[in-house]
Formats: structure tokens, sequence, C-alpha cells
DNA sequence: TGCGATTTTGCAATCGTTTGTATTTAGTAT
DNA sequence: ATACTAAATACAAACGATTGCAAAATCGCA
């Protein structure tokens, strides 16, 4: 008995010698085909191992199956896919995605014009996007997102922009770092980090609220790109002229492992001359030495709400964003 | 003027006074369409502008416009996405598909039968699959590899398997990572990874060849898990209890990371009392303290490769499996 | 046996492209 | 003008599925 590979409707439907319309119904076991033809259907699929067409399925459906997730690469060109944080949150929606039989489309972006993001929801190749960060492309995804319902962006909620966000509370999370470290007696902070990005922004805010609130001197800020190279050289640089503060906040992780970094190497011990809060919780966090003291950003949690609002929206529920609270993990850096 | 949007050819054929298939082939810059014809039809298509489907396109030219990029979680569910150096050979395979104009539709598959490859081959919903690490699949793998042609695997060439592969050449890695110790006038090598894996298997074996050639007391193995947590706490366990030897071989980067820790945690001192030889030369090796040296596998380079090689097949052209060169790189800890 | 009601199956349109072939239009030479 | 060739455009089929509606088969009952 030779069993051939069926490769469409069309071959079972000769098999079975019945229509093409009454194979495609038995396979999604509509009750108007009887039950007979339909098992008998179902063998003979299974026999031939059919597998269905599912670019032509979700042709004929107007659907794709996938979710695009895009990382626009403005601000930093180099980060993103090399950071910790952003491949956890990658991992995860990859999860959360195929839980719900959605594929992700993976898309790195180097803005050169306003279009892109046009340009990628129209070409039909997905059903929805989750844009991981708004970079500086903020207001370019607000256009979209006017005429665009299932877009949801991991980032900032926004006072006068409308797009959906999930993020956790960056504000929250700078204050909560730089009140840890002045309630441990720290005087001079220094936040590390590009105040540009708009994540980064938030923290700082929050770094010199809890400043503010304690009366504290007020707080610096030092400019730092996200790569390991730049913000380890820096830090140093920095350091090795001005004073050195007795309490940092980093903007993410990667910089606090730098700042741990190039704190040693300028003979200074951590936490006792200067104590490090990192950003992230990411899985390195627990690795370095000593310890990384971090606000973490569930991502786990953070991509199954993006994942859940994007559906939610698509099934035409009205849903607002969410903002995740961050929390302080303890570890030995401060 | 209003201009509507043209959302397929037939509304574009309809605005230019023409059929849909000219409008077609002027928009492919096809001469069988006279200048004049092809100009004006894409002077409205950017008017109004239009985007071509891609699905429907794709359909009709009976391919996907997307490469699969699968990471089969056999031995390390946890791994993988969370490990850097996996993270950054999507990451450029992202960039080398893109350059091609191809998607990356990204894939986390636990294998829970040896079906999983064929279902997702035969779906229909890509051109090609590249899958990333062997792990304990390696014989689905060739099964399927023996019918499915545009299917790349980063991993080993393994003798009797036919599968498309590019890798660095473990084996060599681990005999450099050895042979550096040694010549250091290390005594005590232990290889700390589960050999199980087939990548760590080659690097282990390596790490015996440059001990039994120089004569050396034959090394010995640690089985350990790949995260950062479980490598930690089995190298503590077990330097606490065990003759601590003078150098380590780590079966990837993040393990050595979590031996730096424990060495430290230990109250030794790397380079001085046991000296660490990574593996991967992740971002992250030059910000470990010290910081790490490595053998580092080009992952920018194994990408385009991987992607030259699918579409060199796919293309028809006879090529052959890949094996790339690591190199070592010195730096504090080795 | 006949007829209406019901169950089961088949027909055909449709999704938006591309492309082989037929048809129309324009151009040139007689 | 006519015929013939070349250029430009239109027609229609195809990709493989889903689905509204029509047609056929089956059933029950008088």
């Amino acid at each position: 008995m030779k069993r051939q590979k069926a490769s469409s409707l069309a071959d079972l439907s000769a098999l079975a010698g019945v229509s093409i319309s009454t194979v495609s119904r038995a396979l999604a076991d509509n009750p108007l085909v009887a039950v007979a033809t339909r098992d008998k259907i179902k063998r003979l699929a299974r026999e031939h191992d059919f597998q269905i067409n599912v670019a032509a399925r979700n042709f004929r459906l107007q659907r794709t199956g996938a979710v695009g997730v895009i990382l626009p690469l403005g601000h930093e060109a180099e980060q993103h896919l090399t950071d910790p944080f952003f491949m956890s949150l990658i991992a995860a929606l990859a999860d959360a995605l195929s839980d719900r039989g959605y594929d992700l489309l993976l898309s790195r972006v180097i803005p050169s014009n306003d279009q892109w993001l046009k340009a990628f929801v129209e070409s039909g190749k997905v059903d929805g996007v989750i844009i991981v960060g708004q970079s500086d492309q903020i207001d370019v995804i607000e256009t979209v997102s006017a005429n665009y319902a299932p877009l949801v962006v991991w980032g900032a909620s926004i006072a006068g922009y409308s797009q959906l966000t999930v993020g956790s509370d960056n504000f929250e999370g700078g204050r909560l770092a730089a009140q840890h470290l002045l309630s441990q007696g720290r005087k001079r902070l220094t936040f590390v980090g590009n105040p540009a990005v708009p994540e980064f922004e938030a923290r700082f805010a929050g770094f010199n609220e809890a400043i503010a609130q304690a009366g504290a001197p007020s707080g610096a800020v030092l400019p730092s790109h996200v790569t390991p190279e730049a913000s380890y050289a820096t830090i140093r640089a920095n350091f090795k002229d001005a004073t050195v503060p007795d309490g940092i906040v980093a903007a993410s992780d990667v910089i606090a492992l730098s700042a741990l970094r190039a704190i040693a190497d300028l003979g200074l011990r951590v936490p006792d001359d200067v104590a490090v809060v990192g950003y992230d919780d990411v899985f390195i966090a627990k690795q370095t030495m000593p310890a990384l003291t971090t606000i973490r950003q569930d991502v786990v949690l953070g991509a199954q709400m993006m994942v859940d609002l994007l559906f939610r929206r698509v099934a035409g529920e009205k849903v607002t964003s969410i903002s995740l609270q961050p929390t302080l993990v303890l570890r030995a850096s401060a």
C-alpha cells in the first residue's frame, strides 16, 4: 500500500471521492458533514500525512498568523538585540504568542525615515505589531497608532500620547533606586545613562524626586551610551577627574556592570566606597561581583500583558495602557 | 483632491483605467508596458500610497518570504533565548536575512515528540529553516534534512550525519583553551559543562587532546547545567569538597561567569589560584572581573554563512558544511 | 409510492497577486 | 488604403483554502 503524501485538499478530496469543500469542512469538524464522512477523511488525512497549507488558509482568511516584533534602533543602534533585557522580553513574547498559536516575526529596524512603521503595518505581513522600546520614534508610533489598532508598545505612557503601552513605572523605579541609596546614608548620587531615551528620562526624574523629597543635595547625571564598552569608558573617564559619588543609579544593568568594573579599576570598593543600583534585573545581575542590587522589571508578565492587550484590542475590547510596578531587589552592591 | 488609499491592484487599475495585469507589470517595471503608462501608474501608486499585499504576492509565488529560526530546547529548556551567545547569533541572523529581503520567524520549540520539525517545515510557513543548536535533536534533524533541502543547522558536522551545518570547530576551541592553560604551567585542569550536549562534547574532547599531547595528568570534567544559578551551585559545591583545580575551561561564558563568582566566594583568586577560560566571547566577557579569557566564536560571520548556505542550496548549488576557526581571546582571567 | 423535511454534499465565488496567451492598437511599408 | 509586423494592453487561469447557497441524497410518514 503506497501512501503518497497528500499536499492539498484537492488531493484528499480525490482520495476520499468527495468534494474539496467537504474535505475542508470535515477537517474543521464541521457538523454539516456526516460523522462517517468526517472520520473517513480525517483518517485519510492522517494516513497520507496531510498538512494544511497555512499560507493559503491565512490568505483566504485575510490574516497572517504572525505578529511582528520590532526593535527600533533609534538612539542606540548597538543596543537591544544584544541587551539581555530586550532579549528576555523577546523570549517571553515568543512564548506568549505561541501560546495563542501565533508566530513571531522578528524585525530590527534602523529608522531611516518616518515611513518605516507605516510601511510595515501596511505590508500585510502581520496581524499585529509589538514595538519593543519607543526609542526616539514615539511620534512615528503615535501617528500610525491612530489608524492601526493592533499595535502595542513596550514603553512609557506619556501624557498627550494615546498609543497603547505596557511598561514598568520608570519614574517609580528611579525613585526606588535613589531612595534606597539615600536610606543607606548615601549623599552624593549620580544617575548614569542617557536621559534622551524616554525610559531613562523617567527613571532619572524619579531619581531626582527621591532626592528632592529627602532634602538631599541634588543628584548629578552622567550621560552614557548603553553598550558595555562605551559606558565603561564614560564612567572611568568621568570619575577620574570629577568627585566620585557615593551612590550610583545606572539606567540599565549593563551600565551598572560597567560601573562595577570601572569603580574597581579605579581602586574603589563596591559598596563600601560607591554603592551601585542597576536597572532591569537581567539574568546576569546576580552573577556580578558583588551581586547587583537592582530594580526588577518582570519581563514575563510584561510580555503576557502586551500580547493580551493586543488580542483584546483586536477583538474590539476597549483597553488601556498598563504600568507595571518595578521592585527593588536587594543584593550586595548597594 | 481626495486621495483615497489604494489597497489593491484592482483599485489602482480602476484609477488608471487599465487592466490589473498592466498595473502589476508596470509596478514591476516590466518593459512590456509602455514607459508612459508605467510612469503614470507608478505616480498613482505613490499618490494613493499603495502598498502591495505581500501575503497575496507570496501566496501566488508559492513562497512565504520568511525563514524560520528555531531554538530546540532539548537539553536545557532554560538556555538559549537568555543565553547571550544565542541571542547575538539571532540578532546577526535577523540582519543577514533582512539583507536578503527575508523575514525571521522566531520559534522556540520544546521537543515533545519527534514530529515537531517535520510539522514545522511542512506547514508552509517558511521558505527555509535555520536551527540554532542541535541540542539532543540531531537525529530528528537528520531525518527531516534528508527530504528537505533548505535547512541549515548551527552546530557540529558529525561523521555519519549529512545535515548541513555551520559551526565553529569546538574540538579546536577546547584544545586551544586547555593548551593555553597548560602553557601557563597549570597542571590540574577541569572542564565544566555537560558533555551530553554535542557542542560541549567536542570542546571536552579537544580539551583532553591538548592534555594528552602535553603529557599532563588527565583532566577532570564537572557536568553542569548552563544556567547561571545551576552552574554556580555546582561549581561551588564541588570545589568545596574536592581538590580545586588550577585551571578551568568552561563550556560557555555564562558558566565561566559562575565560575569566577564561585571561586571568589570560596576565597580564591583568579587567575592566581585558579585560571578560567570561557567559551563564546559574549559581550559581557570583557566586563567581568577579572575580564574573561575566552574562546571566541564569530557570530556575525556564522550567521552570514548560514544564510548564505541556505540560499545557495535553495538555488540548487551543491554546498557543504562549514567549520569556523575559533580564536583565543586573551584577557585577565587566564 | 410519493412528498415534504432534513441531512449531507457539491458548486462556485472569493482573497490579491502573477503570468501565459490572446487581442487590440499603432506603426510601417507597399 | 491595405496588409503585415511590432508594440501595448487585456483576458483569464492559477495558487489552496473557506463558505454561502444550491442541489442531491436520505429519511419519515401517510
